[in-house]
DNA sequence: GTCTATACGAGGATAGAC
DNA sequence: GTCTATCCTCGTATAGAC
């Protein structure tokens, strides 16, 4: 792909773009944007520090253009999912499934989001984006209980008690890591499945109208 | 209770020492390690930032005495519980009301684990102090599935999966609060009792064998 | 577009007076 | 035991050469 004739640095502004928001982003998860260092960043991107601020101006700048990114990333592929679907649990169903597998690819969401919930009190996270995230989940359990399908409940309640369990475990992972035997990779392929099948099963025996 | 004659500073160790703890507490629950200033510190403890070495020596060891006292709370709240009553639903409910309740109480606990997990990957945190969280709420899972009180599954996935969704709730309030009507107290009374209820129902339809 | 060098302020820690 | 003053490292940001 690269084009130049020599060895020398590959000179590519939306290339550097991207390495500098790739490593911010993972710094910010870390850190929240009160902990991260901007000399982190340069040194993850192979940058210099001053390249971030050529490209995003100032550290508080390049905060709020990850979390963009990263929030519209989530809702892209929220989209994919047929909240619709006339089958209200299968639908239930892919939306965990999908957030806990999004989430396993993209760790650095959720604790951005808990850093910007704790430290900056949501400032920088506008009612718009998050909005998008919850009201899909929102909607879905009202339909159920309407349907006849699940039993009555405060749906937004109970919508942050589903995206919690199924995140918190990401978020915490280093803490709990104890409880599993030595070694345990918190997210290799067989912890994660079988953290999103407690997951799924709890919400789904817990919806469920007992009859 | 003070005994000094004139209306001079109080120069009570202990009590210096505490009001450092105190708003040591409230900050690290904010910033975390990373991100936390001792001038903010000092300044809400009504010392100098010179005092939090006299008694504390380090930024560092301060952090540490927070964690180990805050952990303790939550321990010696955890033994009131009698985790050995015949009836393990009823235990149940009576553990997540009190990690509830005391979350309340103490908003800062879960979010400087919270911190502690993402920052410092649990450096801080040893086996021992987290293992006394858990494991009485592990144990009663076990118990629960051998009486035949609740249905198969994984302890350890499923008591993570509980406590986060008790705790998710409190660390994203600022996140989520846009969820609700405006001016909701997200620590109020009422929400936080919805809340309890909420999660104590979809654990507890969750865990029950389906007949 | 990328780097080096540097200004400047913030923040952790220490010394010493009271 | 508490304060003020100061040191010095670290971190953000800018200027200017290449």
């Amino acid at each position: 792909m690269a084009k130049q004739k020599t060895q020398q640095k590959p000179r590519d502004a939306e290339a550097t773009r991207n390495a500098i928001l790739n490593a911010a982003e993972t710094e910010f998860a870390r850190a929240g944007l009160l902990g991260a260092r901007t000399e982190n960043i340069a040194a993850n991107s192979g940058v210099t520090r001053a390249m971030i601020h050529y490209y995003y101006d100032s550290k508080e700048k390049l905060y709020q253009s990850v979390l963009e990114r990263a929030v519209a990333a989530r809702v892209r592929a929220n989209q994919h999912i047929d909240m619709h679907a006339d089958h209200v649990e299968e639908a239930l169903v892919e939306y965990i499934t999908m957030l806990v597998m999004d989430v396993l690819q993209h760790p650095n969401l959720p604790t951005i989001l808990v850093h910007e919930a704790i430290q900056n009190e949501g400032k920088y996270y506008r009612e718009v984006s998050f909005a998008v995230i919850y009201e899909p989940l929102i909607r879905l359990l009202c339909r159920g209980v309407e349907k006849g399908y699940f039993r009555q409940m405060e749906p937004v309640h109970c919508a942050i008690n589903l995206i919690g369990m199924s995140v918190y475990y990401f978020c915490v992972r280093s803490n709990v890591r104890y409880l599993f035997p030595p070694e345990t990779d918190m997210l290799g392929e067989e912890t994660v499945r079988t953290h999103l099948k407690e997951s799924i099963e709890l919400i789904l025996t817990g919806l469920r109208k007992p009859r």
